[in-house]
DNA sequence: ACCTGAACACCGTTCAAGT
DNA sequence: ACCTGAACACCGTTCAAGT
């Protein structure tokens, strides 16, 4: 978020943007040195230059990510002042790497491969977790929709469930089941209407 | 669940069994052939012999672990006829696999690692969720919990909820938030209680 | 400042050969 | 019937060397 809008992107930047797409289809075991390279047009061991390791880039990576993303949930409620239509809207953000070839949120991948994650990884990925809820449970007390001492577990509810709605969708190839998933929760009172 | 009760497992159950355990806590791609037969004590080439490939091998995994869940779900059924009551125990079968070593369905795993399985395997997965998802909608429409119309959303949506609970609970390596996450979709209604 | 070729130990897989 | 050693092309990574 700190970027020079008016500069070309440089090396290092254009190798998070290409390693970032392969990590949301295929994780971070499935992040091949090589092959971002190759995507890139230069050889395995010049990545070498601006990321010190795998683990380095991969950090990188999932950290760009949920500033990203609290970027965007910050615009998000200022755009769109009302809590209940802001929940409404919650679950775009998801759906929006379902749109972009199948692929899922970087950080649920990553949260299945925890086991073989390097420490620096996981910091990352459990911070994406923390500013989603964070986040949902601010918007949920400020809509007054449970009492505020439920509102974190709300939060974490509705988190969970929307990630594992976009993970059903991706195993199906198909977006729709994700919309219906998600009006689903709707009509149950889980994503308060 | 056709094998021989009596009999000493054959070297091919044994393969199975270690790399179901390992695939759980690794993925598809993180299923190691040599570190798979040095759990076994046999050289990675001898995999070969019982297995043609690492795909036909965790075709099998795939396809026995759907399997054993449907012969679970079956005898839950049998022992809980009553449908709130299944449907309350329903996610400690989700729940188990945490309890092993903060390992999480097999399915779900490999449905994030969707772009890169091979499709004999991908059609197991398919078949695990296929058989949750069915039986669900049977216990739901037993239970007349929701209109005939809507069981078989309300059975995906629970699916998908369940899943992702798990998942979240295993980044934090805490099954208590399994268990928080679960009481908050009863709390808010998604799972009739 | 940025990139590369060659090398290392490690992967899945094959296959001829052993008991 | 079951297992193995040696070999293949492929991984992450290093490093000396190039521009």
């Amino acid at each position: 978020m700190k970027n020079q809008p008016s500069t070309s992107p440089s090396s290092s930047d254009k190798i998070l943007v290409a390693a970032t797409r392969i990590a949301q289809a295929h994780g971070f075991g499935g992040l091949n040195m090589r092959a971002l390279a190759d995507d890139l047009g230069i050889k395995a061991a010049s990545l070498y230059y601006h990321f010190s390791s795998k683990a380095d880039l991969a950090a990188a990576v999932a950290r760009l990510y949920w500033e990203d993303s609290a970027a965007t949930l910050e615009a998000f409620l200022i755009e769109t002042p009302a809590p209940a239509e802001c929940l409404r809207r919650y679950p775009n953000t998801f759906r929006k790497s379902l749109e972009s070839d199948n692929r899922i949120c970087l950080c649920s991948f990553m949260t299945a491969e925890y086991d073989d994650l390097p420490e620096g990884v996981r910091a990352e990925v459990r911070a994406f977790t923390e500013v989603n809820v964070a986040w949902l449970k601010r918007v949920i007390v400020a809509g007054a929709m449970v009492g505020a001492q439920d509102a974190e577990n709300r939060a974490q509810a509705i988190f969970a469930a929307v990630s594992g709605a976009q993970l059903m969708a991706r195993g199906r190839s198909d977006i729709t089941l994700f919309d219906t998933l998600i009006d689903s929760y709707r009509a149950a009172g889980l994503i308060p209407a």
